[in-house]
DNA sequence: ATGGTCGATGGTCGA
């Protein structure tokens, strides 16, 4: 199974970018995040037109998540069994036997911030759904824009990050909560290398000054890490010029395993 | 190059 995870920042600004690049990589599974997208405004039939069932959880101007697959959409279920906020951040979805979630983890904004503490309260409440769905599925896999950096490696300069989200000691540990729960990073596990990011910001030229992080994740179960074949940021995706349309400020991961 | 993000939105916030 070919699965990919991506911010699109806005379906709507990227649907051209989006429809070409399945066309490209033609992944059986596509983890979406941040449509911004009303649940009514989902683009179902142009998706099926490329082969592609999906499911949207959608809140209108900010947020929303969404998987799309060719191989089938069963056991929809929207957000979480806990959930901090009631906000469309969280869908999941069985694929051809493969548990799957589309997670979009809040930024935290700040460490004072009292959105920071509602991070680690979905984190937690995350956590406890990836048990409960582990019991469930042998096969399950979390994919979405965690918005942590799990290690000093996922970022251009830890000193840039002094008492910054993303990075922090709490975030990292809600993180390692969920390997130490059976999952494993699916990318890190295949890469060991720095300066492999998934996200650069708009802002300072930062994607060509390298300066960027990798905090979108595919976190897998034992059973899909045994199986992983190869996985890919696909950092061209990031890139603008004039020819093409605006890019997301995330890149897409692709990871491919037996299934 | 005396500026330097983008998207939803319709003044300003969120990332």
């Amino acid at each position: 199974m070919r699965l990919a995870t991506w911010n699109v920042n806005s379906l709507k600004a990227r649907i051209d970018r989006v429809v070409a690049w399945l066309d490209d990589v033609s992944p059986d599974v596509l983890c979406i995040q941040e449509t911004k997208l009303a649940q009514d405004k989902f683009p179902h039939d142009l998706f099926v037109q490329l082969g592609y069932e999906s499911i949207h959880y959608g809140q209108g101007q900010w947020n929303g998540v969404a998987i799309l697959s060719k191989v089938g959409i069963e056991s929809p279920r929207y957000g979480l069994t806990n959930d901090p906020s009631g906000e469309a951040r969280a869908i999941w979805a069985t694929c051809q036997g493969v548990r799957v979630a589309s997670l979009y983890i809040p930024n935290g904004r700040s460490l004072e911030d009292d959105h920071y503490q509602y991070k680690l309260r979905w984190l937690e409440a995350l956590l406890s759904d990836s048990r409960l769905e582990s019991e469930q599925y042998e096969a399950v896999v979390l994919g979405g824009d965690f918005n942590v950096a799990p290690s000093d490696l996922d970022l251009w300069d830890i000193s840039a990050f002094d008492g910054m989200t993303h990075v922090s000691p709490l975030e990292r540990k809600a993180i390692e909560a969920i390997i130490e729960a059976g999952f494993v990073d699916l990318f890190r596990q295949m890469y060991k290398d720095s300066g492999l990011y998934s996200w650069w910001d708009y802002r300072n030229g930062a994607f060509h000054k390298k300066n960027g992080m990798r905090i979108d994740l595919v976190l897998g179960s034992q059973k899909v890490s045994r199986d992983m074949v190869w996985a890919l940021i696909d950092r061209n995706e990031r890139k603008g010029g004039q020819s093409q349309a605006r890019p997301s400020d995330h890149a897409p991961l692709v990871i491919e395993f037996d299934h």
